[in-house]
RNA sequence: GGUCCCUUCGUCUAGUGGCCUAGGACGCUGCCCUUUCACGGCGGAAACACGGGUUCGAGUCCCGUAGGGAUCACCA
């Protein structure tokens, strides 16, 4: 499939939120699959809703979800006249004409043709001569639309798809203020910008049927349509704040890794066999438009959270270390010094062993850090009380090991332990408490280990005296 | 309401007429491992919406019913 065109088209009302996260991965992937292109058109033609910060909310979370549009993102109100142009031509070949119902007559027909269950076409003025009275009134352009019959569409996700001509409005393609509206500007867009797949959400596919006659009108190709089902929320219904309607950055807010994300998305609505884990690479190779699936999806953050746990663990220590280094600074209030780095480097495997999210990863590397006096949480308190004397004797026979490494640690415990007649449980709960405060924590032989002797005794005693 | 789309375990899905006594994953769950938390290992429960056809044979094809969704703007 040669020169292969895609194109992602969010309009800049908010967020990129996660349906138009996966339409955009979609896209990108298809076009990245056959060496193509994949562009991005900012749909800003309705000046009023349309923001600044939105725009670079979108373009934000595409970074971070790696979706790397060739060249500038286009802004389609900067083609307003380029619009213009096709509808005055549109004009001038007898396919639009002008429609001079204002928008409240138009308004009142809509809903008396609703009334009489009539299909309502808009085409009031489409066979009346404009006379002296209409020629200084303001008018919308209409495209003239087919009034026999059919329009299919081989969708490559939906298959074919009839609709009867006689239901297609005269759709407005330039309001009476002049300007163009989205049904004419996608069409121009897309067609000028050479895309030969639009693959949206299947809330358009009702449009397509529209924007084919008009395709037709200008006597251009028409490109492939690929329109995939939505993204519902766990209820099953449409997506709401609620759910998971929330904007990419929220999700890597929450500690969601991006490559978690895409895994996540992709297997969301498409499939490959039973491939589950297919890391991006993969997905490039595989990705295709047949396999994606017909009915609309629900947000599920558990698998997410597995996949998100998976691709943490293959990351390699250093690496985590640095994708958290912000945040786990930002917690302890420090920059980290070289020890505490060794520290959580080596910690690591036992780290991401029990974090689901990377939020997870920064309280466990924290309890690496040089953090005291370590805060308590209420349970840990109840532990250590009345343990003072018995945490300090504890702290006395470690300090004795010369050679601090775990089994020569785990020795020492247990002779401490059996010299007192007490069981593992009764020393190693009040020193996990004392070191950690409480935190989910690991292997406590380990902990003692790599947070070294000196850090180790010094936390023992602030609880010891206290 | 009109038009269009969809319907396999709780969820994401495999399945393109016989390989299906329906497979995988997440979640749930039993056991094992663990003198701590988790991880891990081995098991388990769990679905073809319903009703008619077509066919030697249907989850797979057709029709109907029910349910869900999208859309019906001088928004995109």
């Amino acid at each position: 499939m040669p020169n292969v065109v895609t194109r992602f088209a969010p309009s800049p009302t908010g967020f990129l939120h996660i349906g138009g996260a996966r339409t955009a991965l979609y896209n990108w992937l298809f076009a990245r699959h056959h060496g193509g292109k994949f562009l991005l058109r900012i749909e800003d033609t309705d000046r009023a809703r349309s923001t600044e910060a939105a725009i670079e909310a979108i373009k934000s979370g595409m970074d971070w979800l790696g979706l790397e549009w060739d060249g500038d993102a286009v802004s389609q109100f900067g083609s307003a006249e380029r619009h213009r142009e096709v509808a005055r031509h549109l004009l001038d070949a007898g396919k639009a004409y002008k429609c001079y119902a204002t928008a409240e007559e138009t308004a009142e027909l809509r809903a008396k043709a609703r009334e009489k269950r009539e299909v309502f076409r808009g085409d009031m003025w489409r066979d009346v001569e404009p006379d002296a009275t209409t020629a200084s009134r303001p008018f919308a352009v209409r495209l003239k639309m087919p009034r026999t019959g059919t329009t299919t569409i081989n969708d490559r996700v939906q298959g074919a798809v009839t609709v009867d001509n006689s239901t297609l409005d005269d759709m407005i393609l330039l309001r009476s203020d002049g300007t163009p509206t989205y049904m004419l500007a996608v069409v121009v867009d897309d067609h000028d910008m050479g895309i030969t797949h639009i693959v949206r959400g299947d809330d358009h596919l009702n449009n397509a049927f529209r924007q084919v006659q008009l395709f037709e009108a200008m006597g251009w190709d028409t490109p492939e349509f690929a329109h995939i089902p939505l993204i519902h929320g766990p209820d099953g219904k449409k997506l709401s704040k609620r759910h998971g309607a929330l904007g990419v950055d929220a999700y890597a807010d929450m500690g969601f890794l991006p490559e978690a994300m895409r895994n996540y998305l992709l297997r969301l609505g498409w499939s490959h066999g039973d491939d589950e884990i297919i890391p991006t690479t993969q997905a490039i190779d595989w990705f295709n438009l047949e396999n994606i699936g017909k009915g609309p999806a629900r947000f599920d953050f558990d698998k997410l959270d597995s996949l998100n746990v998976h691709y943490m663990r293959q990351l390699a220590p250093s690496e985590l270390l640095s994708t958290i280094e912000n945040d786990l600074e930002k917690k302890t209030g420090n920059g980290l010094s070289g020890t505490e780095r060794d520290r959580i480097v080596k910690a690591m495997p036992s780290i991401v062993d029990r974090a689901k999210r990377l939020p997870d990863v920064v309280n466990g590397a924290s309890l690496f850090c040089n953090i005291r006096p370590v805060s308590l949480t209420e349970k840990a308190a109840a532990t250590l009380d009345g343990q003072q004397a018995m945490l300090e004797s504890a702290a006395t026979e470690l300090t004795a090991i010369t050679d601090w490494k775990q089994d020569v640690i785990k020795a020492a415990i247990m002779s401490f332990a059996q010299a007192r007649d007490l069981k593992m449980g009764k020393v190693m709960q009040p020193i996990r408490a004392a070191l950690t405060g409480g935190a989910p924590s690991g292997d406590l032989i380990e902990l003692l280990e790599i947070l070294g002797q000196k850090e180790t005794l010094a936390r023992l005693k602030d609880q010891a005296t206290a």
